[in-house]
DNA sequence: TATTATCCTATCGGATTACTAGGATATAAA
DNA sequence: TTTATATCCTAGTAATCCGATAGGATAATA
């Protein structure tokens, strides 16, 4: 299940990349927009920002805006700092991988298998989808 | 994320349909073999059972059997049944659909949009791969 | 009748999620 | 230089979900 953070973060992400000439946006203005609660969208829009993905200005006239042109933002890398891992399994993870507990041997694991091939038709999706697509 | 009761009942499956003449398997004897708590594989198995993929015999020389041939067990409607919706938003969902309450027009929410992309192809292997696939 | 194994309901601690509180800091206009 | 504006930042919290457990009821076999 998608957090309503991941929602809520790529549902101001396209708010900002509809803006003309990139003018920095109020969290206020985009929370009420939306309908998302403005101190929680605070908090994303935060993380957005110190991962390179949003800019901000302070003070009157201020607000967020995008650091890069949409295109250039791929979905994959957004999900991975909202969301987290891509695949379903930490043991098929790319970036997040871990260890299952109860698993003496992952490549003989039925379900290990089978999640790597949803791993692979999703990532695919959101390596080749980028912010400018969603708008 | 995939949680670990789908993970089990799709590995305590797998058991089964390793199983000569498709006999009983006793529960404690697939949750030492698999590494998993035996109480909570026992509830597990009861929902497989109660939603028509296992069979079940009491006393001795009882235990769990598949229902049907592993080929015709498809993991949709297994992970439908342990897992729950298959999209990653319940808006996107053929089974479990739910209204969102922050978007007041669904196919102009970019989100909609892009997790439906995703649900087409999780569900595109998922309706593909059945039981006897995964041994 | 004793033993075996599933059936069933209820519960519980811990983790996660969605959200809130409250002030600190920086910027811009007056 | 003051005031208003808007982000920055650290905590905290209520609610929900998840993984696991407890303890007995029921049914089948020997």
């Amino acid at each position: 299940m998608l957090s309503k953070k991941t929602k809520y973060g790529l549902k101001a992400m396209t708010y900002l990349a509809r803006q003309e000439n990139n003018e920095p946006v109020q969290i206020g203005v985009i929370s009420k927009s939306e309908n998302i609660s403005q101190k929680f969208l605070e908090s994303i829009l935060l993380t957005l920002r110190k991962n390179g993905f949003l800019g901000s200005k302070k003070g009157k006239g201020g607000g967020y805006y995008l650091l890069k042109d949409p295109k250039d933002i791929k979905m994959s890398a957004v999900m991975r700092i909202l969301e987290g891992p891509i695949a379903m399994v930490p043991c098929v993870s790319l970036n997040f991988y871990e260890t299952c507990d109860d698993c003496p041997d992952e490549n003989a694991c039925a379900v290990h298998n089978l999640m790597i091939e949803v791993r692979d038709s999703t990532l695919n999706i959101f390596n080749n989808r980028s912010l400018a697509d969603l708008i």
